[in-house]
Order: C-alpha cells, then structure tokens, then sequence
DNA sequence: TCCTTTATTGAGAATCAATCTCACTTTATT
DNA sequence: AATAAAGTGAGATTGATTCTCAATAAAGGA
C-alpha cells in the first residue's frame, strides 16, 4: 500500500469516515498530476481514464486531502484554485508572470527557518505555504518594452 | 497635494488617462483605510461619507493601483480579494487563521534581502507580495483541543 | 446472506464575486 | 460652444464554488 493511501486512510478514519472508491481515484489521480493543478484538469484527468467522479465530490475530497497534509492549497491563478501534492516535496517560493501565466519555483530552504521560528514565537500551526510571488518574468518585461 | 496623489497623476498621465473624480475618490478611500480591505469595505467607506462611487468603477480602479505601485492585491479570503496600500509601508508576512480569520503581519526584513536576490537573478519584477502562511493560531488550535 | 444504519455520492440548482455591455456623462482641447 | 476621447453607472452575465436532496454504497451485526 502506498504511503498516501495510508496517511489518507489513516486521517479518514480517525474522523470516522471511509476511503471510498471516489476519494481513492481522486487521491491517485493527485498523485499522478506532478504540477499545480486546478479541480478540471483533475476532472479531466480522471474523465480520460474512464475513472469518472462528479466535479462535487472532487470539490468535497480537495478540503479532506489539505487538512490531512497531503496536498496544499497554493496559489490562485485566472480566478481558479491551484493545489499540489506535498507528501515528499519540500516547501517552496512560487514566481508567477501575471502576463504568460507561468509559475517557476525556487527553494525555500534559506527562508524556512526563520519561517518556522517566527511561527512557533506565535504558536501558529502552518497548514498551507502560500509564498507566492507576482509580477512579470523576464521575457514578458522585455515584450512590453519592445512594444511601448 | 499629497504623494500617493501625485504618483496616481502620473501614472495615469503617461497612459493617456485621466484622474477623474471617482479615481480620486477611491484612492483618498484607499489610503484612509488602515488595513486590509476587500471592495465592499471599500465601497461601504464611500457611501458613509456620501462619495459614492459604482462598484464596476471600484473594480475597474483597483488593478490601475496596483499597477501604480500604490497598493498590492495581497491576500485571498473568505472568497474575496483583499488589498492595501504599500506606499510606505514595508513589505510583510500575513500569517492567516483559517477559523477565526485573524491575519496577523510580520516582518520580513530577515527574508527580503533573499527573495529580491533571487528575483534579480532570474531578471523577475515583483508587483505583488503574497506570502501568506494559513493555519490555525493558537486560540483556535486550543479551542479544538478542548473540543476533541 | 440479508438488514439496518450512517456516510457518501451525483445531478442540477443556487450563490455571489468579478467582469462585461452599452448608453450616457465628463474631461480636455480647439 | 463643439468635438473627440476617456470614463462612468446600472444592470446583465459569467463562471468557479457551494448547496440540496434523493439515490447509493459501505460497514457491521444477526
Ligand atoms: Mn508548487
Ligand atoms: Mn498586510
Ligand atoms: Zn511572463
Ligand atoms: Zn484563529
């Protein structure tokens, strides 16, 4: 069994709930996206291999799989939601151009310590690293000089 | 006339546009409040002092601060945007409870000579920071506790 | 296996922040 | 005052997310 399945598990039941078999294909189909997704590419994702839940369920799973640290919510893009699985990834900084969308990550390991100092001065439990940072990337500065 | 007056005046200017009535109204609004407001706080600051603006005028004015460097779009909260004003303030760390909604600012002084050498190397322009650390504080991580 | 209880799901309706439309109004300039 | 361009307001629209509720599925006991 995979570990994911077991921490899943293990946090459903102990709020006396079921890993139904729509919350585990929801649940291997996070885990088989290696990138911030929203709730339709998963919608998708699991449409193409004949593996179809309602958007409700998904959209009920998401918050269950977040509280149980298995995925965060971590950015907000063109009004929808982006999640990631974390189960094995470090914490890290998300760059994201306003203009082309793109979102580049880079690490967080000289940040986190003072991160987590600060958090535990205040007794703040972090549930979601949401350390994202918007403007413009490179390539999409030098287009608007290019076109001013 | 006071900066933030001035640095709205020309950035609009070198767009072709124009400080209108309602924009002014909007930005002296802005930077009346003292923290974190979505656009209904926004508007309802308006009406009270008998300077109503339209909503569609309030959105349309928002992202023109933002690009003006006055304000920032700086965290996302019980379905709505939040914004505030920067001008000479520095930048910060919310660290939002996900029950209580309490945001608390820290400082980022430690962390910001990192995040701008890393924007520099990779040649990316920071509009907005949106580091935002959600979980429970500890009134709310106690309360549940209790509740268990 | 059948029965009972409780949790869960799916389809579609509802919500509501944010955006869009378009006729009307301001503003700047001559 | 006339003109042109920018800007505004009211209300319609959009679309992600949430809600409702009848129908199903899961678990445990007989
Ligand atoms: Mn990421
Ligand atoms: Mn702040
Ligand atoms: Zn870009
Ligand atoms: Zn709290």
């Amino acid at each position: 069994m995979k570990e994911y399945e077991r921490l899943f598990t293990e946090y459903l039941e102990a709020k006396g709930q079921r890993l139904t078999q729509p919350r585990r294909l929801i649940l291997e189909a996070v885990f088989s996206l290696h990138d911030h997704f929203d709730v339709e590419q998963l919608y998708d994702r699991l449409r193409i291999h004949n593996e179809e839940v309602s958007r409700a369920t998904i959209y009920r799973t998401l918050p269950l799989l977040v509280e149980s640290g298995l995925i965060q919510h971590s950015l907000r893009q063109a009004d929808r939601d982006f999640y990631e699985h974390i189960l094995g990834h470090p914490q890290h900084l998300h760059w994201i151009c306003r203009k082309c969308g793109t979102v580049v990550e880079t690490s967080l390991e000289m940040v986190l310590p003072h991160i987590n100092k600060v958090a535990s001065q205040q007794r703040f439990q972090i549930e979601d690293y949401q350390l994202n940072l918007r403007g413009l990337c490179w390539k999409c500065a030098d287009n608007e000089n290019e076109n001013q």
